[in-house]
DNA sequence: CCCGCATGAGACATTCGTGTCTCATATGGG
DNA sequence: CCCATATGAGACACGAATGTCTCATGCGGG
């Protein structure tokens, strides 16, 4: 009888990665409840995205943790991360999207605290001297979202395994298309 | 009088580009023209979004072709090309994510030319030996679209100067990161 | 100069998604 | 066993955007 709202997220989040118009009639059937059982827990479809993004903040936090960015290099920092933000890859690109259409009115604190984290984790690579500095760590941060985003959907499109999806992206945030003598 | 289809195309690209949900009636505004007229140019919104995706195909062919890809180095290639594709970033990113709606119904063949002739320039400088080998030509081709996007999207924002936008992108997709011993 | 034609303004119906409501039902605890 | 409570189904009104229509206007060409 209860409703798991854990659960109702988890499958709104599912589908309106891959479906980012869906109505709230969708994805009340994606969650296997009634229209009337999802408004009476998200007062709306706006509510609705608020607790997706507060997900999905939690979802990076989480996974800001457990790859311990403060821990050995930079450069396996950043590795770990993208693995542990993998799972999580399909929801960030739809806020990421979403959040564009806000104009800069009520954005979520959430999204700054990590933006800093990751931003702070290629200063780090910056001073350390690991990481070339001509690139800001913002716009760095930027490209993570982006290359995350392009490897989600090229994912859910069929165009690659997801089992490349960490590889794909990590090698070309940390060493870019070119060849280099050692490998 | 007569209104030019070309002028209220690039209105509703540099409108859509910033407000990807405006209506109709914004547009028209946006243009200058009544919702009427607007409506007799394109037959509505879906007429509107086919219209501008070949606007965006054809500049990017434009581009292409001005950025002389099968000329000099690969590496110079993709410079000139993110370079000349700058001025249609908006659009691009505005189309890319427009695109992801469509799940595979009719996507615009115009794509799949363009996704070819960048991918063929990817392989070019994999044959040549000069980018690695370990990333297929598909999600370089994807990571572009996506580095271009989070570009153009922080240009918009204004966390970024546009004079840096080719060199941003350029300069994380060649070189990564990772701070090499010869620069 | 005058007529044709594109435009602007606005009314109108339609569709779609949303939000709210009621009522029947079943489930689970006391 | 019985009642409180949450849910499902559906009706309903509302607003927004769309698409179509009519009519007046004004510019431009013949």
């Amino acid at each position: 009888m209860a409703v798991d709202p854990e659960h109702v997220l988890r499958a709104a989040a599912a589908l309106l990665t891959r479906k980012s118009t869906a109505t709230m009639d969708e994805v009340a059937k994606a969650a296997g409840i009634s229209r009337a059982t999802l408004h009476r827990h998200f007062a709306g479809r706006d509510a609705l995205v608020r607790a997706l993004e507060a997900l999905g903040i939690a979802e990076c936090e989480a996974a800001l943790d457990v790859a311990r960015i403060d821990e050995g290099t930079a450069s396996e920092a950043v590795r770990r991360l993208v693995g542990a933000m993998e799972p999580a890859a399909g929801l960030l690109a739809f806020l990421y999207t979403e959040n564009q259409l806000f104009e800069g009115e009520g954005q979520n604190a959430g999204w700054a605290t990590i933006d800093d984290r990751i931003s702070g984790l290629f200063r780090r690579g910056q001073l350390g001297g690991e990481f070339r500095i001509d690139l800001t760590p913002a716009w760095l941060t930027e490209a993570l979202y982006g290359l995350m985003a392009s490897g989600a959907w090229m994912v859910h499109s069929g165009k690659g395994a997801p089992k490349d999806f960490q590889h794909m992206i990590v090698e070309l945030l940390l060493g870019g298309a070119l060849r280099r003598e050692e490998s």
